[in-house]
DNA sequence: CCACTTGCCGAAACCGGTTTCGGAACCTTG
DNA sequence: CAAGGTTCCGAAACCGGTTTCGGCAAGTGG
């Protein structure tokens, strides 16, 4: 046995083991061994016992690629990742990858990926992966609003499953994590702690994510009762940067917010500067939740309190809810929602100061950079 | 259930233009198009022409899968990625697969992967892949010294180029940053700037650049006339938090370094706390220098100065040499080795304190936090 | 004018599998 | 014991390509 596994491995190049070979040895034909390792009822048992341990003993692996001509299911899970310049830094690819190569791998799949760099990149390798069979169908990440990825395998007829949801979800398989029901939490926290003013910082607008997000922190709002002003809402903010720009906006106003609910952590990772600028510390001064669970949050001082989505998790399903579709289930009945998990950290906290204080420091703030120039 | 299953297939050879449906329409035999479409040299050019302008224009697109099963070449690179629970934190995994795609699709290859969770799984992966030929060849990310996917990859004359050297690199082809030369030029910098104890955090042990780093480091001792001090290397140091207690323990010496040269990124990101506990600020007080050049090192106060590799364009290199090598290239002529470079930024500067006034600063901040306890 | 290349393409085998079809052996039943 | 039904497997077609082989027609040399 331990010679045969070694003499294998060596002639992976040179010969493998086909199923003519397992034929031979058993003084079968192939139709019969085909049909002896894939369970077809008009094989005895006997006879698939004996196959099965033939095929174990020589070491027999049948070949994906050549099944696949025939079947036309290759066993594969089609994934494209655009990775803009914009979002390079995506903090859960990896825990991404690790679920769905790890639910893959139990079902005995394998994944096929490709990076694409803009909307066009990624449509066109969506479409010459599809054309060229190289998966069986695909798991879509980052679902927009107004998606042509989804309207393409939809009308392609290449079976697929979002992360996310999208505005027309017909036909359409999903995983999600039910981001708006954390924001609506985040601005019911908030106001149970005494705020009243609660500031929004909106993701990137092409995103469900984003819209629900939004729907969430308004159904907040109404919940405890606060009335929804525009004004709360800041310009959208994808990295720190932006985010730090947001903050500004919101503490600018007349009547600034007490407490900031931001869409997703990398915008709020620059709200801490942005704030300190503002002569604010986040947390004492003003309260900031924020949406993701990044890894960086924990480092910032006060530590961010987020809700933290499960991406491994979210891997794990989506591909096995994948290999379901592709096996023929309606889409309809592959629809999965989970809630995120509630960080606390140092982040938030009762209301320190009223609106009027923050406008005031604010602009106290202001004024000593002016003079400084 | 059943019949859904029947209507996909059939939707999906709908679809699909076979080389039949292309020789049909010319008149011509499948054997014709075939060889035509591949530049045999027995079919005429104008025969050629005419069946490479038919399949365009049918939209004619093989089918790897079936190429594959007479060819042997599926046109695939395999990648099998380990991400520990360790460093699941990996900053450059959407660069490094950027690269390999981008490559791979101007190559008109694709990308099959797949995540282990420790060594014995990842060789456990890359045997299964490499014996169901889901690649026609590996590309092996993070050697170590002694790396046993090697050792497999080798017996069984599955093609493959590594990222890094390793121990015993007979008929390896191999890409890698010459990091040792980097540490190297890390020491003489230093040295330039005044410093004579400069201390050294190597990396993972096992891996193959924690062995270069520190030659490269004794390297630039030797060049610039130090001897090699076993007390100015920590512990091994992967994150923020060992990073943390190796500068501690180098700082903690009777004759302090007053420079610390870093393996990894990471592990420097953890020595502007430590650092701080020790009474000392990085770049005014202590140099430091360090190696990767992730996003992170830019947002810390001062901004981490450090050697940046190009991990892009890793990937791109290590495509375009596996799929050489693939062809049939031999190894030896498929080795690469670029430079890092070098990114000043603030957290290193002229020797402003002798070991002797660190030694004391050090143990006053000890004794501070004794009192405090 | 005939033998000999050479250029070019069709016919068929082949790759490693799956699936359809048909028939032999065995079992039931009347 | 004949008729009919089951069980189980072999033969052959098939999937979508590639590659080998051989032959026809045109060109070439003697």
């Amino acid at each position: 046995m331990e010679t045969r596994v070694h003499k294998v491995r060596s002639d992976v190049r040179r010969h493998r083991v086909t199923i003519n070979d397992v034929a031979r040895e058993l003084g079968m034909t192939k139709s019969t061994v085909s049909r002896a390792l894939n369970g077809y009822p008009d094989i005895s048992e006997s006879t698939q016992l004996r196959v099965r341990e033939a095929a174990q003993s020589l070491g027999y692996r049948p070949l994906a690629n050549a099944q696949a001509i025939r079947t036309g299911r290759l066993r594969a899970i089609g994934l494209v990742l655009q990775l803009n310049e914009h979002d390079r830094h995506r903090p859960f690819l990896a825990d991404f990858l690790a679920g769905i190569s790890e639910a893959a791998s139990a079902a005995d799949w394998t994944i096929t990926v490709a990076t694409a760099t803009s909307d066009e990149d990624t449509l066109r390798l969506l479409c010459k992966l599809a054309d060229e069979h190289k998966a069986d169908g695909f798991i879509v990440p980052r679902t927009l609003w107004d998606d042509r990825r989804v309207t393409f395998l939809r009308e392609a007829h290449v079976p697929f499953v979002l992360y996310g949801r999208t505005g027309n979800s017909d036909g359409c398989a999903w995983f999600d994590i039910a981001s708006e029901t954390a924001t609506q939490n985040a601005v019911e926290l908030l106001h149970d702690l005494g705020h009243r003013r609660i500031g929004f910082i909106p993701g990137g607008r092409q995103y469900t994510y984003s819209r629900l997000r939004l729907e969430g922190y308004k159904a907040g709002l109404k919940r405890v009762g606060i009335p929804f002003d525009p004004d709360m809402v800041s310009r959208s903010a994808l990295n720190p940067d932006e985010g730090g720009e947001a903050v500004v906006q919101l503490l600018s106003l007349k009547q600034p917010p007490t407490a900031i609910v931001s869409s997703i952590d990398r915008a709020a990772l620059g709200a801490y500067a942005a704030a300190r600028k503002c002569g604010l510390q986040i947390g004492s001064d003003i309260s900031l939740i924020s949406y993701d669970g990044i890894e960086e949050g924990e480092l910032m001082t006060p530590a961010l309190t987020t809700f933290s989505a499960d991406v491994h998790l979210a891997g794990v399903r989506l591909t096995e809810l994948l290999i379901k579709r592709i096996n023929g289930v309606p889409p309809e009945a592959l629809r999965e929602l989970r809630p995120a998990t509630f960080v606390a950290r140092q982040s938030h906290g009762p209301m320190t100061r009223t609106p009027e204080e923050i406008a005031a420091i604010v602009s106290r703030a202001k004024n000593k950079v002016e003079e400084k120039q």
